[in-house]
DNA sequence: ATTCTTCCAGTCCCTGCTGA
DNA sequence: TCAGCAGGGACTGGAAGAAT
């Protein structure tokens, strides 16, 4: 009652207002509470309120539908939404809770998941998705040897991957919990790329948008690489403008023109590099372009990057 | 921009109390 | 006597703020 009352209140009000220790609201009460969906917990140290759970939609456990292993365990693996509420809804939990917002029916949707899924699953090859095609058909010139995405930024109708998700969330709430998961999950990928081809040499894309911890920071810090350094800078301009706010491709090309700059005069052999999320891959075609013109590079030039959009600029109407 | 310091929610582990 | 719960104190991890 004092909760519904009060809508939200403090761990430490609590206390006060039951006259019980701290440790017995969190070890009996809270805890209890929390996991009987009574009440839910928001926020995070060192600001933490609690509220009334609001009205629990109807718990369908995943036996009530039928639902092969195959489907189950792509699902528990790949899928993830946050809730407009700021919750992390993983896996089946996840899924039933999208299709319930969506009034979809459980068991078509997941085939049709299964389907779509597995229709953008056959352009990974060892996890990685070649984008070479795409490059080719987007630039009349293109200055880099290969472009691999680790995932796609968005899949039609389920909207965006696991990695899409986390990339969009980490940026966008600063959350570096996620940064670092995000790291996790990529760094073998890019360990991988290292060595196949012979990398001597990594750039890193540096960010339009300043923020206060950079996903590009956590990322050279997370991956932790051998490699020597190539030195990019962007401009700063009057007005930051993003690449994602240019939805004409020569707007784009000469907006990473303009702005990028390859620091750098050392010679490498093989470069990568590495940028968060590909629309067209403008940026990277003109940094490659940028390198090749300073003789900087001697063998490939290879571009990686966490996610790319499948077609033009999908990438542009998600975010 | 980076590093150091402080603060605080939350946890862990142990002890003490109570009532059956 | 003992199960079960409450409480004390130390500890942890993360965030905010201060200092460099």
């Amino acid at each position: 009652k004092y909760i519904k009352d009060k809508k939200h209140v403090s761990a430490n009000e609590l206390v006060d207002y039951l006259g019980i220790s701290r440790q017995a609201l969190f070890k009996h009460h809270l805890a209890k509470l929390i996991d009987d969906h009574v009440l839910v917990k928001n926020g995070r140290p060192p600001k933490v309120y609690y509220s009334i759970a609001t009205p629990v939609k109807l718990e369908i456990k995943e036996k009530s539908f039928n639902i092969n292993n195959e489907a189950k365990n792509l699902i528990n693996h790949d899928f993830l939404i946050i809730t407009p509420a700021g919750e992390r809804k993983e896996g089946l939990d996840g899924f039933i809770y999208w299709c319930q917002k969506n009034n979809l029916p459980l068991e078509k949707t997941t085939e049709e998941y299964l389907k779509t899924f597995k229709k953008y699953e056959k352009y990974k090859k060892d996890g990685l998705i070649d984008s070479e095609e795409k490059l080719k058909s987007t630039f009349k010139n293109v200055f880099l040897d290969k472009l691999f995405y680790i995932d796609f930024y968005s899949i039609e109708r389920f909207g965006k991957t696991k990695l899409g998700q986390l990339l969009l969330y980490a940026k966008q709430s600063q959350n570096k919990k996620l940064m670092q998961e995000i790291v996790g999950i990529i760094k073998p990928n890019i360990d991988k790329i290292i060595k196949k081809f012979k990398i001597d040499g990594v750039g890193f894309i540096p960010p339009t948008v300043k923020r206060e911890t950079q996903l590009m920071k956590v990322l050279e810090k997370g991956l932790n690489l051998h490699s020597r350094k190539v030195e990019i800078i962007k401009i700063k301009t009057a007005v930051a403008v993003p690449q994602k706010t240019l939805n004409k491709l020569v707007d784009r090309i000469e907006n990473a023109k303009n702005t990028i700059i390859v620091s750098d005069n050392s010679s490498f052999n093989n470069i990568l590099l590495i940028d968060d999320a590909v629309g067209s891959g403008a940026t990277l075609n003109e940094t490659a372009k940028k390198i090749r013109d300073k003789k900087m590079c001697q063998g490939k030039i290879i571009g990686i990057t966490i996610t790319g959009s499948f077609n033009g600029f999908d990438v542009i109407s998600e975010v």
